[in-house]
DNA sequence: TATGAATGAGAATTCATTCAT
DNA sequence: TATGAATGAATTCTCATTCAT
């Protein structure tokens, strides 16, 4: 199996018989078909079509369906993290890095709908294949360790109540937004209510906010 | 296609009681497989297999399969709700009408972890078959008018903020305990900590109801 | 998965949905398929088209293709074993019982071309699929009992010499009759002969049992 | 396509005798991979893996799958007729050179156990391969050719009975260790006895000679 | 009400082989 | 001489569903 090796320092697109290319193209397509249709639901013949490869080309990169699994879920997890590094949480005062990651996660949720129905996939697996990565493990500890810089100096500063669990935090924080995002479609049937409006989200991403601050702040 | 309705006073028909039987065991069957597979991964021969009647005899019952896991979800909904009405939260003390709110449904979702894949399901097909569902509908407004009733006493009683909306505090309740207990196995891993252990769960309980009644609770 | 049992008393043919005959048809398919391709060559599909049957029907009565070949490989078994009971080799000289057995083996190896190959596979593959077989043990012990019995008597009559063991015995008649017969293609090519031409199969016969009852007889 | 030919004796090109190793390496791994899984089985992906060669290479120097089992199966033959020569039987005693042929053949299969099994596919496939190789024919005239010296010499001699037929005889020879070694693994299984322990190995050499010499030598 | 037999349309995966460099 | 990238055509096996009784 080839390793995900870079192209030569040539130029121009070869059009195809490129390896980093297809392999990229194929994470994408099978990124869609995993969110869509969950694991069980996706068909490799679908991945295939959307990649616009051969369908025997993902079986070259990608040992099988449930390690391509794996490969998008990785690369998922690379993706969040690696856009909420740019906030810059421990270069802000501790009140607004807490806003800041409950707007991130909102709108990084809204924007990559696919992240929550494919941690659904895996949560129904019992992560089954994340355990199996090495990377994911390493990528998360930097997140933990800012959001415990951002309590410890507003708990320092007085500004917040002392005691608060960077996990337990993050998981609130998370949660909120995953549940209402992610489960919008019954939640709107059976509330009859239209949730994914403008006005509506704006909303919930308001009383989310005083929910989390008015737990964290002290008064 | 028989009604599901349960045996008439009068003796009657015998093989009425069987017929009732084998629904309510396919049911279940098919309940536990959707939960444990997802739609898409659901096996009509393990659904069965698990109810230990022929596989014909679904067909006979429940349309299809989709018609059958709609059958699932309607019946998951009406568990919930029913339990959820004998809290009798209109006759308890507003504060403490939260606090019951909130430890049922985290306890109901660690009993019945079924719930949880169930909706995710349902949610990766965009509700679709809640969609065509004229129960379910009915079924919510109940638990809007009673969450309103009891927003409503204790902000007269100056115990709660004003302005609260029932839904969106539904959805905050909910969707904490939902993300926490039906993420868990991504969560641990990702997080390298065991969620699920007694002692951390007793705490996030605790931390949860910090967190809505610290909004809410007028200081 | 349904067990062999037989067919209702009524007679005629209900034509297709008998399940004893589809089994039926698709082993005889099976065998021929095993037989001309070996286990690795041979083809699901073609099996089916060779029994006329649907191809998913062959995976409703046999597990998959390594099940096939085990329960095509007991039934060849049974077959040439059956066959050779009927000899009633204890009811016969001793040297008459010999010469009938090596010519009944020569002449069932003429018939049954398959069996040959059948066994070349199974040896192929270390006997893999013999191996799980529980029918396949009680099987033979009545052979070597017989020719135990055979070779006894005709030690006692001072016929043949003594200390013959029966399964030593057994193995020399089959193999030269297996390899004449199943390597006659090679050997005719690389020793520019026709092998399978009357005339010289009736010289090798002779020249065999000349073989066999010249060690074996005391002269 | 470059033929099989050894190296010139000049020095020449200097690539050649990487060229030549690659071709011996493929044809190596491809007797192995079709040794043990037989034609049908063989993967040319595994042949590639064997030979630690690009699979490419394989079809740089040999047509295809074929063309490359021909290629093993005149190597195996080459390989066998060669050992054999160097029996000298044409120069000993003929009893001795009954012996030793006999031995020779029994040990060079426990030698080379890939020998039977790559000529029971070939004689699965009639000997289609075997068919358009010239070399072949050409190989084994030398081989009747010296067995007819010994049976004539034995002969006059009057130690040998007259008229043996040396192809009959050689078949002979080579079937009872032929049927003994490679059906082993069944023969192991249906008479439940091991015959591939030293002791039965010994035990069957030794019954085979007496059986070939019992009816060979006159009395 | 219940069930064993049967099936067409896929599904993941494999395979020998060729392309382009 | 050598190789990584790519592919069309199978190949085994699965699945929801229907037939016939």
């Amino acid at each position: 199996m080839p390793s995900a090796k870079s192209k030569p320092a040539k130029p121009a697109e070869p059009r195809s018989r490129d390896a980093d290319r297809s392999q990229q193209v194929i994470l994408l397509a099978a990124r869609d078909e995993f969110a869509q249709h969950g694991l069980g639901g996706a068909r490799m013949d679908r991945i295939a079509e959307r990649a616009a490869v051969n369908k025997r080309l993902i079986y070259y990169y990608f040992e099988n369906k449930e390690s391509l699994f794996l490969a998008v879920l990785e690369s998922a997890y690379e993706n969040i993290r690696s856009e909420e590094r740019q906030l810059n949480l421990t270069q802000v005062e501790p009140t607004e890095a807490i806003r800041r990651l409950i707007s991130f996660t909102w709108h990084y949720y809204i924007a990559h709908p696919e992240f929550l129905t494919l941690l659904n996939s895996e949560n129904l697996h019992r992560a089954r294949h994340l355990k199996q990565s090495a990377k994911v493990l390493t990528m998360h500890s930097p997140l933990v360790a800012t959001l415990a810089d951002v309590l410890e100096r507003g708990t320092k500063m007085q500004l917040f109540r002392a005691g608060v669990d960077p996990v337990q935090l993050y998981i609130s924080i998370a949660g909120l937004s995953y549940f209402y995002l992610g489960n919008s479609y019954t939640l709107s049937t059976i509330f009859a209510r239209d949730l994914l409006g403008t006005k509506a989200k704006l909303e919930y991403l308001s009383h989310m906010t005083d929910l989390v601050l008015g737990y964290l702040v002290r008064e």
